[in-house]
DNA sequence: CGTTGCTTTGATGCCCGTCAATGATTGTGG
DNA sequence: CCACAATCATTGACGGGCATCAAAGCAACG
């Protein structure tokens, strides 16, 4: 199942070739790199690895949620990423790790070592395509965010990481989505103060845009009002 | 020349093995690269692919300048990088491209049919090593400029941007520097206005770590002040 | 049931955006 | 070559959105 939604990460920018080749059997080259892994278990808010270690393994999330992020010297904080079971990560560099990975619940994670990988990349074509649609698909994503850190309003910000939530769940109005990370979390994410997320949230649930029953769900309400607040497809 | 620079791009995340092949040859697989493509001239301010378009070409600049943007509806715009002769772009989507590329002065590129460029990926070990790289650094770039808009100030953004600048051209205490963008597209990039972008230089040059010549023209008076500033290693 | 950590709400202030005017530079036609 | 317009950059005045500071809710835990 983890591996199922790997499988279909990056529909929209896998090339023509891989997509054939995924088509005709969907976890080949999946399993492959999994064959040569071992499990590892991360407990919440443990590190898995810190900005500039050797880049020794890649990962692929089994079970649990990661955020990626990179540290300011004051200890300002922005997340660049959340990645969630059946995600793939740590292996967008060469040498050295360009980014801290932490664990924000208990986590499973395939554990791979770089240097196998990168010789099953010689190997199988399938799995050099594959590794080159998820570099291309975290490259979108952050193009994305750059656009939202840069160019949007606190409630933009806010309405958009809900959007994000909501399209990775499939969600249609009326649905519950989990939020497995605290508030602190989507602050960092979204370049914002906890205290400014709190408040654009509360005013879309004070306008029955969302519900929010508890702090790790919001029940979204109508999605067609909060993608016309978003202002742009996501 | 600008081969040259396109080989050191990104030293810090090439693999052991890319490394090794580019230093034995160093335009190796740039040269057959364009040894498959045309050239092409856009004059300033024309666009060379938007956001959504198929994804034919993928482009490396011979002389100019080009800016990497994505837009919102209502006209906001960020941009997510600076390009200069030498650098490679456009080969990072793989179905349509996710931005905008526009010639921000007049610009000369060699244009490969991204068709010819994948099955030379396909036949060469060391272009498809080179082409990761290149995504790699990207992305990483990506994820600084996250942190830069998410979590810096005003004054932080547009002293890592003069940094950046010097980076490029590895330039030390009295080098002067070419901007060839304009002070919109500096705000822009670093998710300000114009006027906050004009005060903070403003305030650079009253403080003596910078001259302004002209519009055009940055020198650098003194490169550990403004690092101090920054933050961050730049 | 008190403690602890997280979240929410309120009061206040500041940084940066907005609006506006002036200055500097470039391009154009007489 | 100059006059003029057009464009871009700079500076100032002002206001708003978000950060900061502070306190009160609220759920999970021993």
């Amino acid at each position: 199942m983890s591996i199922h939604a790997a499988a279909g990460f990056a529909p929209k920018y896998a090339s023509p070739v891989a997509r054939a080749k995924i088509g005709a059997a969907p976890d080949d080259g999946l399993s492959a790199i999994q064959a040569l892994g071992q499990l590892a278990h991360y407990a919440r808010d443990t590190t898995i690895f810190s900005d500039g270690d050797d880049a020794l393994y890649a990962y692929k999330i089994v079970k649990g949620t990661v955020r990626l992020c990179k540290m300011l010297s004051d200890g300002r904080r922005q997340i660049a990423e959340f990645l969630r079971a059946g995600d793939f990560f740590g292996f967008e560099w060469r040498d050295a790790y360009s980014l801290t990975a932490e664990a924000l619940e208990d986590t499973v994670v395939v554990r791979v070592p770089r240097a196998r990988l990168d010789r099953l990349g010689e190997e199988r074509r399938d799995v050099q395509h594959m590794l080159m649609s998820l570099l291309c698909n975290d490259l979108c994503v952050a193009q994305n965010h750059l656009l939202l850190l840069g160019r949007q309003t606190a409630r933009e910000r806010v309405v958009s990481f809900v959007l994000a939530l909501a399209a990775r769940n499939k969600a249609k109005s009326g649905d519950t989505l989990a939020v497995p990370m605290c508030r602190q979390d989507i602050a960092d994410y979204l370049g914002l103060t906890i205290e400014t997320v709190c408040r654009a949230i509360s005013e879309l649930k004070r306008a029955r845009l969302i519900g929010v029953p508890n702090r790790t769900q919001i029940v979204v309400l109508n999605l067609a009002a909060l993608r016309e607040i978003a202002g742009h497809d996501a």
